[in-house]
DNA sequence: GACCGTTGTCGAATCGCTTCGATCGTACGT
DNA sequence: ACGTACGATCGAAGCGATTCGACAACGGTC
């Protein structure tokens, strides 16, 4: 491989000069810059990122801990890795994937100087890697808001405004006893905060149109969406709104819907919270409200780069959730047909 | 951060003492070897991994290039990801992320002396990487089998076995008219080489054992698998046995047999080609072959360390399909019951 | 014509590590 | 008691970039 050095020497003039027209952080005159760059481009030479590494102590590298505990969502997660890669390259950076499991991972990454930044998924409420990226000299990035977030820089869809927005779709149609159909029992437990926030979100609009809310959480399998859409019906009779915030359970929802007779949107009508993707897993098109994770990988890389060039300091930044219509909410059977506009009460 | 320098002066030896005791590479005598090690405890010192690799030429990064177009099969790209990674790690090694669409990515990862390897997902049978792969200095690693291999290695699940696996499976039980839904035609029209391959196992088989066999292409969603079905009984009236190899399609596939009436296994048998996983998210058991996502990158990154230490040149490893019985197949209705045995013929 | 501020370029120090050759004891064989 | 090995350690030379201070050349000012 081509040398700086090597270079230099084909072009007759300097290494320093050399490094300067790569940079661009000291003025080159035209001519010399042009000799320069054909001779870059002749040697096909490329710096050698560690030697830069050294010399500048930026690697141009971002760290990126990813979840791969099974029974998580890995569309979402695949989406939100594209994003953030593409991004990344956009702004001259690589990606290193480190796994949730890697206890040390964060700290070697950082004491080892491999990467200039952290971004780190699936955070949870009361998360236990908060205090070692708290302890961090590289910026961090959180996809998840901690209950805690002082020092922190977050990303995330604002799941709490999500289930708001759901309900209000719903009860804006007519609907009066609606049912949140949850993450599972083991994801609470956790305390996952997009579980906490869309319940919480839910509840409260519920509360504040004055209409019937209850949760009910499901196994994201097949057959725990059909026992959930048993529980919903058995301790919830008369419920005709579902929020479904959990995609893998909804497949099964939809079946045993359909063997009990019940007709989407006709006697139950559906919202989902998931990628926009899912729809094409469905038997029946269902209105969501998108999980956009590639916007959210690109926003992280985005708060990176105005971490690390100084500019920003730690924020929260939550994602407005949208809405988007396939025909899976409808007016209740029997309930008047909603005034034009009451949809946004 | 800590130098080795540090570390060096606090434990009173020099420089390359510390390197060895680190590195191994010389003889270092107990007494001393306990100082380093005390001090690097205590300074919490880390090797500056740029500065390792400008020293040692060796960045212990491996590339992995990772497909993010969409449609693609999310599930078993995790899986593998998840292998490498953590079998990276393993082997002290970091992985970083190019995508796939990153056509300099190769280049610039290999002549920036950024990654010490490459492994690359998704291989077409006339792949328009290959000659670059071929051109490489580094060692690259290929997941799935292109036409021409020379010079390259690669491991991947055995399609073909497990072709000729499923029919065994099938027409030891008694079925003779067999129909392949595999992949989509898109799919197709790129020779993605683990259809082809696929496919070429079903007939080889089927030819073999002297039973009927078709393929129809499905499109990867839920009604891409409910017109598969449609189409396969239209043109194969008297189907009795189905392989599918195309997760995406086989929740439509399944509910459109549902609704025509059809049983699985009493009227239908069927054997998916998969991952694992996916038997939580369809109605009713389906006995698999696994596409065991995980075990092929930890194979993957073993051919690396292999190809790094100098032991092993090109090779194409491909990993035996398993049948894992979850009741999906029988004999078809009216047939003999098979001599104990004849399963495997 | 002496002085000064730009502009463009160079040389050398530096980043933190690996590795090769040299050195210094100490134990060993004879 | 002497040469020889060998084990343990050190010093210094890179590795390939970045970056800072120095400086020559040049045009403009008084």
């Amino acid at each position: 491989m081509a040398t700086i050095g090597d270079v230099a020497r084909a072009a007759g003039v300097s290494v320093s000069t050399v490094s300067y027209v790569l940079s661009g952080k000291r003025t080159i005159s035209g001519p010399t810059r042009d000799r320069v760059q054909r001779a870059i481009a002749e040697l096909g030479y490329r710096p050698h990122a560690g030697a830069r590494a050294l010399a500048s102590s930026r690697s141009n590298v971002i760290a990126l801990m990813v979840p791969f505990r099974p029974g998580i969502n890995v569309q979402i997660i695949m989406q939100f890795v594209g994003g953030v890669v593409t991004t990344a390259r956009e702004h001259d950076h690589d990606v290193l994937v480190l796994t949730q499991d890697d206890a040390q991972g964060i700290d070697r990454v950082a004491a080892s100087s491999t990467a200039d930044a952290l971004i780190v998924m699936d955070i949870e409420s009361d998360d236990a890697r908060l205090p070692a990226l708290r302890a961090l000299a590289l910026p961090s990035i959180l996809i998840g808001v901690p209950d805690d977030t002082t020092g922190l820089s977050c990303v995330d869809l604002d799941f709490a405004g999500a289930g708001r927005l759901a309900v209000r779709e719903l009860a804006g149609h007519g609907h009066r006893r609606l049912v949140l159909v949850g993450a599972s029992q083991d994801r609470l437990d956790h305390r996952a905060n997009y579980a906490v926030r869309m319940r919480q979100g839910v509840l409260e609009q519920a509360a504040a149109a004055g209409v019937e809310a209850a949760v009910v959480p499901a196994e994201p399998t097949f057959s725990g969406g059909a026992a959930a859409l048993d529980a919903v019906l058995a301790a919830n009779p008369g419920t005709t709104g579902l929020v479904v915030h959990n995609e893998a359970a909804l497949g099964g929802l939809l079946a045993r819907a359909a063997e009990r007779g019940l007709r989407v949107p006709d006697d139950l009508s559906i919202v989902a919270v998931s990628p926009a993707e899912l729809a094409a897993a469905l038997p029946v098109p269902v209105s969501i409200i998108e999980v956009p994770g590639e916007r959210i990988g690109r926003i992280a890389v985005e708060m990176v780069m105005a971490r690390l060039s100084g500019e920003e300091l730690a924020e929260t930044r939550l994602v407005s959730p949208a809405f988007t219509d396939h025909g899976s909410v409808t007016a209740p059977a029997g309930a008047p047909a909603p005034a034009p506009g009451a949809v946004r009460p």
